[in-house]
DNA sequence: GATGTAATGTAAGGGCCCTGATATGTCCAG
DNA sequence: CTGGACATATCAGGGCCCTTACATTACATC
């Protein structure tokens, strides 16, 4: 009864929009529960693999490179400031603008959280096999690009 | 100076794992700014599709289907009551349970949702040429299958 | 029928991500 | 030098997602 309405398209999860969520879902997990065992979160990884790239970072420049807002990178680097792994400092030259450097402690355990990438990135790989991971590496980010 | 740790592996961008992410990120903030002009948010319409497929759907349900926490669906659900698009009722045979079903509304807004959604799907599609969208659609699923 | 197990619904608290708004600082054009 | 454009940092509030925890209900097994 009242199936007035149009069929519902079932195709929904053949899509490949919900294939892509389903992924990431499924990575960020893993990843969440693997970094929990050394106290960290996913987008803290991110932070401080950024950091380690290139010290000094304002949290402008911080939210740039993660994609993110700048509301959004600030709650990050307050909870990694409250745990000691990085530190704020302000800007020699720039009255308004806190860098943030990467602790002692900081600097070791982004080691520790980079075999754990490294592994995530790992299992990743061998389940995209046999297709070619630098394909679907490509195919990604094109459909990062294409979204208006 | 202080260049004693390994070098950081600059690879990072280029894993599989941070594409997923960019890809993902995008899209749904697409889906989001698109939804919004109706009112939805992703989640809600991914909810309002399903109880769309199969009516009268409890909680613990809905939340198995969208591969979330039971206490992450009763948030959601609790909106979209509050917005008059789905209503919950006692379930007749089991005193527990609480059946969720679409209103005459939520009914009406996730036609226009399936619309928003298509177009989506098909931008996805556009940027994946001349990659098989099929084969991405398989190779994310295996990715979710396989994380451990 | 009593009891243990499983499933369900909720509450509380934390993290991430957003929009909107505010305050402060730099810098350039006039 | 002054006004305005621009960047930065931060607050407030909302939504989604999680973990931990608890109370209630259904059911199986004894």
């Amino acid at each position: 009864m009242s199936s007035l309405t149009v069929p519902p398209e079932d195709d929904t999860y053949r899509s490949v929009g919900y294939a892509l969520k389903r992924a990431q879902q499924a990575l960020r997990a893993h990843l969440d529960a693997e970094l929990r065992t050394i106290g960290l979160t996913t987008p803290q990884y991110s932070v401080l693999a950024g950091l380690e790239r290139s010290e000094s970072l304002s949290n402008a420049e911080l939210a740039r490179q993660a994609f993110v807002t700048p509301q959004t990178m600030q709650a990050i680097v307050v909870g990694l400031e409250r745990d000691g792994l990085v530190k704020r400092a302000a800007h020699p030259l720039h009255g308004r603008v806190l860098t943030t450097n990467l602790t002692q402690e900081g600097r070791s355990v982004v080691q520790e959280a980079h075999k754990i990438a490294a592994r995530a990135e790992t299992l990743v790989r061998n389940a995209v096999a046999p297709d070619d991971p630098e394909v679907i590496y490509a195919a990604l980010l094109r459909i990062a690009d294409a979204m208006p």
